[in-house]
Parts: structure tokens; sequence; C-alpha cells
DNA sequence: TTTTATACCTAGAATTCTTATGCATAAGAA
DNA sequence: TTCTTATGCATAAGAATTCTAGGTATAAAA
């Protein structure tokens, strides 16, 4: 299914893992990114994205630039020193996770 | 991190797996077999897992079943036709979802 | 000239999970 | 024997995150 629905949590290690490797990147870069990235199977809303990014930067996590380019603004994000230390934990938990699913998902165990 | 918090929307397709794998469980045998396959990692809380439970139900997703064993209550689930069904879409979306977050989180794409 | 793409934003609703309780019985420890 | 832990169910209030649906504006393409 095209276009399916974030995982509630994700989308911040997505914003930061993308901005660890991109260096900096605005809002709707981010949105194409993703989209591109996972062949249009990851959508991630604006409605989310907007939010998301005001609150990681109220956090400290990342530091905001306003360019003008072509006559429209851009803001772009990056990470603060603290916003790559915290980038490594989330990235660690999300692995972890998925890990811990995947243990629960291959049926090696069966039955009990 | 030990106990590391659900993504939201996760608790749904465990249910479903672990019933899927284990015939029949009832809630409390659910929440000890997620901390014993997942070496303690992933945490089902009850306050999360009843009300999740008596949704499936309500959705036609899952029958129960009451026992009493050592004088103490137990009400075991199980899959029905439809539950069976909707399993293995639950199964397919997170496992694409999973996909598309490794496809961000490994870096062969550098920068742009 | 109308539509699509680019680029930002917010408010309200929906969903999902955590925390904090509560009740009851059985088993184990002190 | 009494206190604690384990077993087993449950709900309510709150927090957190995302989606839906709107809004504004400029540039490019149809």
């Amino acid at each position: 299914m095209a276009n399916s629905k974030l995982y509630k949590g994700s989308l911040n290690t997505i914003i930061l893992k993308l901005l660890e490797e991109g260096g900096k990147m605005y809002g709707y870069e981010i949105t194409q990114k993703v989209k591109a990235l996972t062949k249009g199977e990851l959508h991630i809303t604006e409605g989310a994205l907007y939010p998301a990014l005001h609150k990681l930067e109220a956090q400290g996590l990342l530091d905001v630039e306003v360019a003008k380019v072509d006559n429209r603004l851009r803001k772009y994000y990056k990470l603060t020193e603290q916003g790559k230390k915290e980038t490594v934990n989330r990235l660690a938990e999300l692995e972890e996770f998925i890990r811990s699913m995947e243990q629960l998902l291959n049926p090696k165990w069966r039955i009990s």
C-alpha cells in the first residue's frame, strides 16, 4: 500500500537522520527526499513536519536559517551539537526497536 | 535502552502476530511473551494492551473465551477468520515500513 | 489562464500509548 | 504469619504524535 501511515514516533528520527546526512535541508525538501528515498512508500505530511521542526528547534536540536531563492522563502534547518548527539541516540533506539520487531515477526519460536 | 517505548501503531500488529503463531493466548501471557522474545527490550503495558484487545474483538478480528485456572480468571483470545486475513495485511504494512526506514537509515545516498 | 509545483503555516480531530490506579487470588519470602 | 511478588483482569486521565483540512504566496507549466 503506497502512502502508508507513519508509525508514531518515527518522524523525529527521520528528520534528524536526514539532516545528519544532508547537512542542511528545508521542510519541503525533506518531504520530497523521503518520498524519493522510499519510492513513494512513506509520505511525510506537512501538518506533522512543520510542528515537528519547530519543536526540535525549540528543544535546541536544530538551528534555522532563512534564505530567499527565486523570490520564495526557505527555512534551512541543521543539527546543533546537541542535535548531533541526540541523533545518535534516536537512531540507536529505532534500530533496537526494529530488531525487537524482527524477533517477534520471525517465527523461529513457533507456538511456545 | 531497555524497556524502550513502542512506536505507536505497532501494538496491534504485535498482538495479531503472536496470536497467529501461538493459537490462543491471554493478555498477561502476551506481555510475558513479548518480554521474553525481545529479551526485555519491548515492554507491553497493560494499560495499552487490554483496551487494544477489546477493540480488536469489537472489530471482529478476535474471539474471546474465558477460562478459570487455579481459581484465577483468564481471557483467551484467538484470531477469527477475518482476523487472520487482517493479520496478513498488518504484517505486510509493518514490513514495508521497516524496509522504508532502512532505506532512510542506510546512507547509501549520502548528501544528495 | 488555469493548474501544478514550490514553500511556508496552524487548528482541530483522531489515534495510540503511558501513567496511575483499582480489584482479586496464589505463591513465595521474611 | 504476614508481607511482598507474581498472576490476571480492568479503566481513566493525560501526553504525545500524526492526519486532515484548511490558509497564504510565488513560480512554472499546461
